[in-house]
DNA sequence: AAAGCTACATGTCCTAGACAATATCCTGTT
DNA sequence: AACAGGATATTGTCTAGGACATGTAGCTTT
């Protein structure tokens, strides 16, 4: 529709702006670097230096939002701001695909290729008989433990690596979540104790490891309420109060700023009652320094368990 | 360190703050006001004026947050800003108590009183059963058009009123999405066309739209892919090539700004090709003024499968 | 090696002004 | 009385650089 050189004022959105160009909000929704961050990297570090639109705002090419967040994962890996920034290109790509190279070398490795080949190769349908195959062979316990896993871990590298894009990412989720809950069906007869109550905090997207927590407690027919993903620590609270539940089940992700989980954990271990017991699961763990007093930490879907059966022997000593 | 009254720096973590106020950044969070529009507002408006700390950072006390909370609902409902932050307590309270009360008398009231009432007792696993009943009596296809629909109407007013917590909201909608999945169950083996490609956009959180949708298609024996929520635009786009799918639909809640909705429907619709038909869903489409080209508005679920229909005897006429 | 200290790195907040996009109001016309 | 068009008001977002608290790293001391 628009031929002309002009297609600059055309097109501007609030926030969307041109095709091959995105306004810093738009920079700010797709890599999760705040605005402040965008441009005090600007000022300090000399990159990204975006262009100007007629009016002085800043209008970043997609190669620079894709540098930024090819910066923003290794961020999250542990890489320091400071350092990245100032890599070449080249070194920066050297980085992200050396990063997740260690592949532990696991005999299951040969169904994780054959997942990711069916989710690059788009058959969904394929992918769906192919894990429902292994539900039924492994029990959804072992299923859960020995297959979801690892392959979330591996399909997670893989897109990482940016071997998987992003909506082949989501689709598997999408499915996984399908195939899981047709296995939880038969056992929500739950009634036994304890309560359980599951959510994940503001600014985790993920309710995967919710789910997986959700499947993982149904065998052990014990009660669980979830709440679903980026609940506010006043209202878990309140719900913890109102569902009376024994034991709070955080999920994280690997992504989730490990600063601010100490610091949401704190608060949520001040407001509600000692007598009930807050556990937190997922890859995150393995980023968290110092213990919590108060909050138990699960780093795999085994610790969990066995704090359920610790629980179950001698309740509230968590 | 500071062992006096000083203790409010003891405390400050990022965005959590002391119990009885707020950090700019948890505001941000809780009421989804920017900072920049919560720092104009105080410029212009005087209202809200949030103490400071030490530091002169603000820090906005619980009272003021909770109106904040309340003006942002009524701005989701059409009302202005302006006109809203020069008003007082009281007239704030009136206007959010008429809002909703235009109640249809339809007689499925007393259902909806019913549920709202469980949802208050906390019995979830009375819910549970209620629900269950009403999809074995109705058949899933009229049960999420006569029950859930209209459920989800009230229970998001309810909640509007503030006659629910935020939790008691999330509670339902998860336990309704384990109900209507577990309907779905035995419809998966979805293989005739078209091929459907479900999504919501960045800033939708509610899956709920999104799995009616699902939910409505699969006894239609269609080819239904979800990515969940929050799907970057280029990634739906691309998701549609690789799915070959004939459908795109997205879901939106009542919350979801429709200035956003319009600028991103219109980007999308220019960047898939034409022979894939874009459908929106979800009750913002009440709120939406002009039409977009290309784009089939559905107000109502029974509007969509009537689209379906029309698609079948006529693919591609929309 | 543990603890303490200093210097640096880094994200977030601050102020205040500018401006574009939209809503609303007003006026003249059919 | 309904409606088009233009003026005006409203409102969110952007810009700039400075300030500062917290976290990290490297060094020294016990």
């Amino acid at each position: 529709m628009n031929l002309s050189t002009e297609n600059l004022a055309v097109d501007t959105a609030p926030t969307a702006s041109i095709a091959s160009h995105l306004a810093i909000s738009a920079v700010e929704r797709d890599t999760g670097l705040s605005k402040d961050v965008l441009r005090v990297w600007e000022r300090r570090y000399g990159f990204p230096v975006p262009e100007r639109d007629a009016n002085g705002e800043r209008l970043y090419p997609l190669s620079q939002v894709e540098r930024l967040r090819a910066i923003k994962r290794l961020m999250d890996s542990g890489h320091r701001p400071g350092k990245l920034l100032s890599l070449s290109e080249s070194e920066l790509d050297t980085l992200s695909s050396r990063q997740n190279r260690p592949q532990r070398g696991d005999e299951s490795g040969d169904l994780q290729r054959q997942v990711i080949e069916l989710i690059r190769g788009h058959d969904m349908s394929g992918l769906r008989r192919h894990l429902s195959l292994w539900l039924m062979k492994q029990g959804l316990q072992e299923f859960l433990v020995e297959t979801v896993a690892p392959l979330n871990r591996a399909v997670t590298e893989a897109w990482l690596r940016g071997e998987l894009a992003v909506f082949e990412e989501r689709a598997y989720t999408e499915l996984l979540q399908v195939v899981v809950r047709s296995a939880m069906l038969p056992l929500v007869n739950c009634s036994s104790a304890p309560r359980f109550l599951l959510a994940t905090l503001p600014n985790e997207v993920s309710a995967l490891g919710l789910l997986m927590m959700e499947a993982l407690l149904a065998p052990e027919g014990v009660l669980c309420t979830s709440l679903g993903t980026q609940v506010p620590i006043p209202e878990i609270a309140a719900a913890a109060k109102a569902f009376n539940a024994d034991i709070v089940v955080l999920a994280f992700s690997a992504s989730f700023s490990s600063k601010q989980a100490v610091a949401s954990l704190e608060s949520i271990r001040s407001i509600i009652p000692d007598s009930t017991a807050i556990w937190v699961v997922g890859e995150l763990i393995r980023r968290l320094r110092r213990d919590i007093p108060g909050v138990t930490l699960t780093a795999t879907l085994p610790d969990m368990l066995a704090a359920l059966r610790q629980w179950r022997v001698q309740p509230r000593a968590v």
